[in-house]
DNA sequence: TGCTTACGTGTAATCGATTCCATGGAATCG
DNA sequence: CGATTCCATGGAATCGATTACACGTAAGCA
């Protein structure tokens, strides 16, 4: 065992412990001749402070904690990448939870780093059950024990926690137009879980946009999935069997347009021929796919990062502003005109 | 703050905190009275132990670190998804730390990790500049500290460190075996980085199966990438000016295959037709492609979990026995007999 | 030269839990 | 009934760092 403490060090460099580690921690009230000293002994002795009891004196951690989804959600791990990295810069470690969409796997996570007492919080509230937009009871404590936090992504509007989020009302306005130009009226919506604000941001958004184009939203059209692969799927089978026949399609985040592109390539529907798609999130696989599937996208590097400062802000004492970031609409190929009354 | 220690604990309880301890630690020796008394005062006054006091004495922070080369790798975030399940399950959070392909930032993170004094290490290795295979000082540190220690995914095999790895060998020579019996001959690899020893593996791991085959290999068929999707569409056009015309391709990661597969759709290349294609690593894009596209997979799951027991095994003070998974092969509609001469 | 100011240093308290050790009372046994 | 064992309990030491406080020395100033 690693059993060099700064004990060992100062001993060794003939001071005392409070010198060393004033040495250590860069504390400016030191000679140079001791800093020499210390610091040439800490390393030759592999010196590697041991953070508990650190932070249990000096009440930091230097860490924070990531609360997400679903690693495997390409929008989750970019988004735990860019906040991982901007932390690092501000020479945090960050620790990554992972809550698949549960409330009791959030709040064990959350249990648990209260009781490691990170410096702060950057989360993507968890759906509950019932009523998804009361706090759990964990998410209550968390901020009864005043410790820094931030949402990022989805939020809890009646909490007055700083948020980050992003909205897809313009750009979904702009892909309506778009599809209504090429002469689609009817247009089905593969929506995520009512639970993530998310799934709700991005329906009510798809609704309002649909009534800014003058078009009809018919609830016959909307599918309500859960995020994943399978429920994509499922949604893709739903809609070949659909008697109202629509002519194109939005999804809502990237792992369910997968799912749905699969079963649609094993029907052997020719997207942008007879279906024109639009999906959320672009990732690189949309690109892969022939034709190239027209995406609205979040710039989910700038999002994580912007989670990061306003968390730094809050840390400081500071409260920032709410941010709202506006998504992107792409155009591609999977957008073509409505055929006139061909095949399915 | 959350200023709730065990004192208050206790002196709400009428007892000492030895006895608090006792009790919420779940020490046997506590008597019935005092067990129920402490208990319901820790839930009434929302007392969460601090981990830092706790492991500074007890010298185990029921937490262990996964360093991972890349999040947003599906391969990878996979891993990390199922090493986090399973170390869960056993009541230790872990640590997920992201190396970027860089020894610089994976001895960063293994620093602050041993600063930390988790339990326990698991590591997908990261390739050295020069000489891949010597460990860096850090991990030196690490083996000397005596902190538990495995290899997932990639190894450094002069070290005596257990080791989960895949082997993609009889993977391979099924994969080549079915090439060659759709006629084909001239077979180029896109491989990864070769400072990964999963890179080197699965490169040998193809020679050796075209050599078993009866087929030369040639190094002009062979294109050294990085395991990222810019250097698969790089490799991809590389390939399409290539003056040798191979007919068939089997590509080292997911990401690389995915940016093969977005140039080839670009340059009209007709997958399965005029180029057979087989990639490593099925992730759900590869089954939405048209036509789908043959993988060599490995069980991430089963790798992560096994990791983490061996984990649990060397922290017993055992030495697991290095674990090999073997690959899959899955044939698909990519792979096709070869045209007589046709087009590109 | 005498007095103040500043600065580097050491001693010891401290953070919040766990755990060793001693103790007193109840239970057990011959 | 007296002696021994068992067990729950409290006091105090401990983990390894940081930091408040006090002190001695050297520099600055009149």
């Amino acid at each position: 065992m690693n059993a060099v403490t700064i004990k060992d060090v100062a001993l060794a460099a003939g001071v005392s412990s409070a010198t060393a580690s004033r040495v250590l921690s860069g504390h400016p009230a030191t000679s140079a001749a001791s800093r020499e000293k210390v610091e040439a002994v800490a390393k030759d002795l592999g010196f590697v402070p041991n953070a508990q009891a650190r932070s249990l004196r000096s009440t930091k951690t230097d860490t924070i904690a990531l609360l997400i989804s679903d690693v495997r959600n390409p929008y989750f791990s970019d988004l735990a990448h860019a906040v991982e990295q901007q932390a690092h810069a501000a020479g945090m470690m960050t620790f990554i939870g992972n809550a698949n969409e549960d409330t009791e796997q959030q709040d064990q996570f959350l249990a648990a780093m209260l009781s490691r007492r990170v410096d702060g919080l950057i989360l993507v509230p968890q759906g509950l059950d019932e009523d998804a937009d009361r706090p759990s009871q964990m998410m209550q404590r968390i901020i009864a024990s005043g410790t820094p936090l931030v949402f990022v992504d989805r939020t809890l509007p009646e909490l007055r926690i700083p948020s980050i989020t992003a909205s897809s009302t313009g750009a979904l306005e702009e892909a309506i137009a778009r599809l209504k130009a090429l002469g689609h009226a009817k247009i089905a919506f593969l929506g995520g879980p009512d639970h993530a604000s998310t799934a709700r941001e991005r329906h009510s958004a798809f609704d309002s946009a649909m009534a800014a184009n003058g078009l009809d939203t018919d609830p016959a059209l909307h599918f309500a999935g859960d995020f994943r692969a399978a429920s994509g799927a499922e949604g893709a089978r739903w809609l070949l069997g659909h008697e109202l026949q629509p002519t194109a399609v939005v999804i809502a985040d990237a792992p369910m347009a997968i799912g749905a592109l699969t079963v649609w390539r094993e029907a052997g529907i020719r997207i942008g021929k007879q279906l024109s798609v639009i999906t959320f999130d672009e990732v690189d696989a949309m690109l892969m796919h022939d034709p190239p599937i027209a995406t609205i996208s979040h710039d989910l590097t700038s999002m994580g990062r912007a989670a990061v400062t306003a968390l730094q802000d809050v840390m400081a004492g500071k409260s920032p502003e709410p941010q709202e970031f506006i998504s992107r609409f792409t155009a591609r190929e999977s957008l073509a005109p409505t055929q006139p009354a061909t095949g399915a």
